[in-house]
DNA sequence: GGATACACCTACTAGTTGGTAGGTGTATCT
DNA sequence: AGATACACCTACCAACTAGTAGGTGTATCC
């Protein structure tokens, strides 16, 4: 038996990712959890406090992991984004759902941002963090000389950032594994050509 | 007075802009629009029909007019696309709104897409026009030899899309004008060196 | 002048949804 | 053994929301 308050987030957080967060509705999600309301309330006060619990514990920590990895990776930056974006394409390409279904970080920006100031500085808070991530990273590149000095790494990490969740946002719209493929393909030619 | 149909259109656009189509409240527009239910039901059999002819009526026409001149730029490609991405950057950049509730038809390809087929095709048929309008000028622009051969003009008009696209949901992301114009300055860069 | 069509309004409803009050069973601690 | 804390259940409610039934006023056509 996994732990309730796990389960509750987990299955939440599928329901999130296609109806979005005011479209997801708890009764039905603990309907198909064959759980009652009472466990629901037991561990959230409210659907606000579960949809904060969902991206501070499972969004947060998944992608600030991922972009983690450029500056971590041993080879240099450039392989690092490479390695990311591989990792993008495949996750979503594996995957005809998720082709669909977007990018569930980037569709709760987009709801929710603009209507509720404790999503907002949540989800600002890890995209200036994967900027953070990315900007250092290019800057020690930077450093070592394998980038030129020339490259405004802050520009840059925003603009990548901006390509993946657009490439996402195309797929989503198109339905289309392929589609995303088509544009990280590109971004990958450009960072591959980076100088 | 303006026609009731077309102040419902508009005003009903508005409210999913910071809504959504599903957070959006009919009878709230209603309200403050000082008309009532009945005026609504006149034009439109449902919410969803409501819905279809915002997109079709409004949003539709917008965007295919937008990325039309691209192709049809008397000095070429190039600057037709660096005229349109001077104007989103232009019309984010005057109005503080439009950073914070971002492009109201990604919104809506975020929100819709997966959930309802109607909301889906229509949104499909415009990503897919605007492609290929982008596809067609580059492919032109490499027939006057203005650009490359070797130039993959799908993929290149799908990733420029997917650029602004994410450009877009960067900045509503960091509720930051400034941040659209940094995304934004490095794809006019990368255009501008396109070959 | 009567009929028809259009553009609305009022009052209502059925279903949903987030949330609550109060209770039960079980393990742990003292 | 009694008390306390935890994990959960049942039954309920108030507010909201899309949608409807049926009516009114006005212009136009015959």
């Amino acid at each position: 038996m996994k732990p309730t308050r796990e389960v509750l987030l987990k299955a939440h957080l599928k329901a999130m990712h296609l109806h979005g967060f005011q479209g997801m509705r708890t009764d039905k999600v603990i309907q198909s959890l064959e759980i009652t309301k009472g466990a629901f309330y037991h561990y959230f006060p409210d659907k606000l406090s579960l949809g904060y619990a969902i991206v501070d514990e499972l969004l947060k920590p998944q992608y600030l992991n991922i972009w983690k990895k450029v500056e971590q990776h041993p080879q240099g930056v450039k392989e690092g984004l490479l390695e990311v974006l591989a990792y993008f394409s495949q996750s979503v390409c594996t995957n005809d759902e998720r082709a669909s279904l977007g990018c569930p970080l980037n569709n709760l920006i987009q709801e929710m941002a603009p209507l509720d100031e404790g999503f907002h500085n949540r989800l600002q808070f890890i995209v200036a963090e994967e900027r953070r991530m990315l900007r250092q990273a290019l800057q020690k590149g930077i450093q070592s000389g394998r980038l030129s000095a020339h490259l405004e790494a802050d520009d840059v990490a925003l603009f990548i950032l901006a390509s993946v969740q657009g490439a996402f946002a195309i797929a989503k719209a198109l339905k289309s594994k392929g589609a995303f493929d088509q544009a990280i393909g590109v971004l990958v030619n450009w960072v591959s050509q980076m100088k």
